[in-house]
DNA sequence: TATAACTTTTGAAGCGCTTCATTTTCTGAA
DNA sequence: TTCAGAAAATGAAGCGCTTCAAAAGTTATA
């Protein structure tokens, strides 16, 4: 089912037939109406590949994530998913397991679809940008939450911003004697929420060191958090719980409630992400949200820019703002807010 | 960057260059280190779409799903995508929306970029199969969750049975006053999850119309079904409440402990799904576990063999059970598993 | 040294489409 | 009726690759 087939069906040649597809106000009307219903007669589809081969634009995105299973992750490939699609593209979904090679091995095969560009939130949390240096086939590439250096576009959400926003919240409610759940050897994204943490205490005049417990986990689960609580609980009970993650306190309130505590009475607890479920927990959680739609929105607009653009491209690094979403998990009076 | 320039460094022709790709049995040891290095320094990268058309076959698969923001959607699609990869393919992901119109649109978009097949979650619940008999381009499918009849390869899952598993868990324990959430003019999936339950109470004697009270809901998720929890313990406290899906079973979860009562001491509560969430709720979550793992397994096997297989394809109906995973919610004696 | 039997390399043809310089057809004015 | 100019249709060339028949090179045998 070739465009020669339609042309040959309709009597006119492929080039009139092309034009009825791409260029319509070219080819005299009555000859249009004879091309069109040869082209539903035979169902034909035009070779999106060939169509390619011959200079048109590729309309497919590479969204290159790890496979965490985290509801977070998922609802940020779900915002990314949405926000290509807007823009009239579509994506393709690409897996990197949290694996090096892998993630190579797919940016190649991207490369060789020549697909339009790729969003990948990199497998190394802590690599150097340098490693996306020599990309094969210059494939355009947008950074997620992890900054692009001179070679390529970034869009992150401030992260040290956002783990302020919680303790001031936590001040603010007069509570001083705060723990962090997510400490020391874990994840970029956790450590930079203790620094933000740890800066608002200093802010407000009070010792970190003295006020914050930073607590380690070893997961970014339910019950990674419920196991960190409960260690945490072991010696003493503080005023509020700051949690890396929206899972890790859910966990945390597992382990309150079965020690017979109350949130947000006994101990306030505040999370991070704001997924889904937060509103909806037993206790609806105060997070602080990450803005994922407008994080996939900038994401695939300054891929397109990149991918369209001259070469006197200029890379972008776009910092978005989280936000502190008050719920009853720390604050009773507030109204279950969505 | 072409096959081409690569050919003119190493001092060779194309044939050659293509062939220590492909074939790298057929050149001599040394001329294929040559090239090889002439790849390497030009980075060379074949194209993808180059390749297609002459006569390869298409690595990715589509994946049309709809836009649900819903848990068991979101590990459904990613059990899929994993299946998919295992398979040594790549998904496209597209998202109809829900919106016939446009899941027609991807198809046919599907079928332009020569995909080598589609998995398809229907837009349409309950539209006849005949929808998808004239396709553009005659683009190889498998339904997900929904018959095919004659003209598809399909996978399912057994509602029927699964409401009959739930049914009986519950008769099992002594309860016989149950009330079933996700009632008649709901989805597909809820109907028939309901008439198992009402089979299995047939089945052991009991008069459906008396011992099972049916609830429509207004959607699927928490609030929805707290809200219809809520106006079913208006009329009396069941002995435990089986719900379409694990999401009203949390709501449902929440309207009962908003009404003082205890689960599972004074209801007991089952879902449907068996989400990564169930087995981490306040209360572990009895439910009924989807194979999610098997069905993307199942599917994507179908959909290669379709795809490469002879115009004699015999489509292909698979069948999968559902599976009964008891949790606290129902049974108290039972230990928190995963 | 000639010949047969391989091994290796070559490069034109073709995959399905778009483009664009040409050719053909149509219009309307002279 | 003729002809310039516009409109429409044509079809070869080319996109980057693979294939395959033919050419060139190599080795073994007589």
């Amino acid at each position: 089912m070739r465009l020669r087939d339609v042309a040959e069906l309709a009597g006119v040649a492929t080039g009139t037939v092309s034009n009825t597809i791409n260029h319509p106000e070219r080819v005299h009307p009555r000859t249009r109406v004879v091309v069109e219903d040869a082209i539903r007669t035979l169902g034909f589809v035009p070779n999106q590949q060939a169509r390619v081969l011959t200079g048109a634009a590729s309309s497919v995105i590479g969204l290159v994530v790890l496979d965490v299973e985290s509801p977070f992750y998922m609802e940020t490939a779900h915002a990314l998913e949405r926000a290509v699609r807007e823009s009239g593209n579509v994506v393709m979904l690409c897996n990197s397991e949290g694996d090096l090679e892998r993630e190579e091995a797919l940016l190649t095969m991207l490369a060789a679809q020549r697909v339009r560009g790729a969003l990948l939130a990199p497998a190394t949390p802590d690599a150097h940008a340098d490693r996306y240096l020599n990309l094969p086939g210059n494939l355009p590439i947008v950074l997620l939450d992890f900054d692009g250096g001179d070679e390529h576009c970034s869009v992150t959400v401030d992260n040290v911003s956002g783990g302020a926003l919680a303790i001031n919240h936590l001040l603010g409610l007069g509570h001083t004697r705060i723990a962090f759940l997510g400490g020391s050897p874990n994840l970029r994204q956790f450590r930079q929420r203790a620094k933000g943490a740890r800066g608002a205490l200093q802010a407000a005049g009070l010792d970190p060191r003295e006020h914050l417990t930073e607590v380690s986990v070893s997961g970014i689960g339910i019950r990674d958090g419920q196991q960190a609580a409960e260690l945490l609980l072991e010696s003493g009970v503080p005023d509020a719980i700051f949690c890396g993650n929206d899972m890790l306190a859910f966990g945390a309130y597992r382990a309150l409630t079965s020690a017979g505590l109350s949130v947000p009475d006994d101990v306030a607890i505040v999370g991070y992400d704001d997924i889904e479920f937060a509103k909806d927990w037993v206790v609806p959680l105060t997070s602080i949200r990450q803005p994922i739609a407008s994080l996939g929105q900038h994401a695939a607009q300054l891929l397109l820019e990149h991918s369209a653009g001259d070469d006197a491209h200029e890379h972008r690094h776009v910092v978005l703002e989280p936000e502190l979403i008050v719920r009853s998990s720390s604050d009773r009076r507030r109204a279950t807010t969505a």
